[in-house]
DNA sequence: CTGAAAGCGCTTACAG
DNA sequence: CTGAAAGCGCTTACAG
């Protein structure tokens, strides 16, 4: 392994120079700038993290907490994070939580991500109080993205969760619907995980504008999965009088709730309608209308309010300055895709 | 920052023995072994990363590189591994390459890996001579997944694809079906990923084990997507009569197949069945039958086989060990599962 | 079983 | 703009 006394010998400089010439810090020379390159080129130097970390202490990696990457919302905004950071010059660092809890604690509570990390981004990670106090400690830049707890000084990347559901709402209202439904997630949740309190929150409201009374009979908890939609679908046929309609709170959830009408002989949409939350990837596949919500962009435009203020990830020491005014979440904005799995419902 | 001399202070020994105690060798007595413990208990005391890899010269991280984090195989391995990884006390770094060249080389033929990652697991990672080149000269233990370039002395974990599409193609002939179509991916890739080339195999084989010709007016290639799936259909069916059956290469394709069948105004299974390979997570809601992979168990497995030589993260120099006979890639199993997108096919 | 000392390969004040 | 030297916080032979 070649290291940078090799290159200061070849390039006839001190290895001070060679450390500021190769991470392109502003005091060197052009002509020794391009002598350290050239030496560093020919041996084939690459700089040892290691060594350059605890040196520098800096690590040149994020941790990117999700809760299931193998749903559609955390790998898409996964694949845009681990673009932008690499771009960056950035390692990501991944922790899948997989409803663990010992591995929530692992990850937010023992000190096991300082000094392994520069930065922190929570996708949709509800915290505990003593989660908030972990983290504090830890004393690092951080993001979150979707709802969940917000970190104080963490600036939060999101989409208007009630507004979206309550376009979902006024679009069935708009077909025709007076008899909508919505199955949700999380019931005996007590984590802060709002998704689903805030997408209640908008079906209701929206009702409500409507001059409606939100039926609880017609609101069916469960969890956030296309079996949870299933399970919740079940459950609301079974309550007696189906609706003609259901607002589910993610696309995940509206899956299963087809699949729940098409086993009951419900057809989508002639005899329930069914719009979700999202714009899965599926989604068109299977003809469902649903709220678009821009992962991708979600997870970028965080990466890059992360990274921001750290600058390149060997450029001096980390400012330990935090974005101003990030106690307001970003908000992206949402819209209504229209497919084949809502209509006008039938005529009594 | 608590360090080791805080904690070799408090349980009144050299850091060397802190090192050994927490470290778990067993060159300690029990009791000065409880006393480093409960020292570093109550000075809640990390090791640093850094300084610890650049003196021991390990890791204690694997990279997991994968073509797409949002495709079903690719997330669900990674979810898998993720848990094997820190369960064992792995960090993952995760490159998601994205079709992206520039990255791949970045990730594979430059020394990035070397001296950030102690080990490397390639999930369908097609890879040129040049990019074989590059991980022999990393000389670093791997594991492949899937198909694509086996890498010399790294074991691989896989299914059998001529067999699965042998299964798939098997179920459509029992069914009656004799006009099969099939569509696969990547056509004009030059790299080495044999996935869809087994798969294809598959399809021929075991139409001339059933005596019949593979017609080539009915096997179009296209992407590995939901959307190539389409595009190949869209094909099929422009070129006139259509099959009665599709073989898919995978279900993501099948998915696509299915849109365009319907866009079509052909109905599945009635006018045209499809069978895909996978069994994706949404391969329920579709109704899509398919040869379903033990995708997580692949993950696992290729997990334990890329550590179970390395042994525990900070214990001791890395045995450069190879597990021997790992010339033959580890096969497993696939099913058949059936549900309610194939069916015989209607009588003329 | 334990310790003193060297060393891992960089970066960073400090001085010039 | 550049260099000599200290230091980052561990692990590892080596010696006992």
């Amino acid at each position: 392994m070649t290291k940078i006394d090799d290159v200061a010998r070849l390039a006839g400089v001190s290895t001070a120079t060679v450390s500021r010439a190769l991470r392109g810090l502003p005091t060197v020379s052009a002509a020794t700038r391009r002598r350290v390159l050239a030496a560093a080129e020919q041996l084939d130097y690459e700089v040892s993290p290691s060594a350059s970390r605890l040196a520098g202490g800096r690590t040149g990696t994020v941790a990117v907490v999700v809760p299931r990457i193998t749903r559609w919302f955390f790998s898409t905004v996964v694949e845009a994070v681990e673009e932008f950071l690499h771009e960056s010059g950035y390692d990501l660092l991944l922790y899948n939580l997989g409803g663990r809890e010992q591995i929530r604690q692992r990850v937010l509570r023992t000190a096991n991500l300082h000094k392994r990390v520069d930065a922190i981004m929570l996708v949709a990670t509800p915290l505990r109080p003593a989660d908030l106090t972990a983290l504090a400690s830890l004393d690092l830049p951080g993001v979150t993205i979707s709802s969940g707890t917000r970190v104080p000084n963490w600036p939060c990347v999101r989409i208007d969760d009630v507004a979206a559901a309550r376009t979902a709402t006024r679009h069935l209202l708009d077909l025709g619907h007076r008899r909508i439904a919505h199955i949700s997630g999380d019931p005996d949740d007590e984590l802060a995980f709002t998704t689903h309190l805030d997408r209640r929150r908008g079906y209701q409201e929206e009702l409500r504008a409507a001059g409606m009374q939100p039926d609880p009979s017609l609101d069916v908890e469960s969890t956030f999965t296309i079996d949870g939609g299933n399970q919740a679908t079940a459950e609301l046929l079974a309550r007696g009088e189906p609706p003609t309609a259901i607002v589910a709170a993610c696309d995940e959830m509206a899956m299963g709730a087809m699949t729940a009408l098409r086993d009951a002989g419900l057809r989508v949409p002639q005899d329930v309608s069914v719009v979700g939350i999202d714009d899965h990837d599926l989604a068109g596949v299977l003809g469902l209308s649903t709220i678009a919500q821009p992962a991708a962009e979600q997870g970028r435009l965080a990466a890059r309010m992360l990274l921001d203020p750290l600058g390149a990830p060997s450029l001096g020491p980390i400012v330990g300055q935090r974005t101003p005014g990030c106690d307001t979440p970003v908000m992206l904005p949402t819209r209504l895709v229209v497919r084949d799995s809502t209509a006008p419902p039938r005529a009594h």
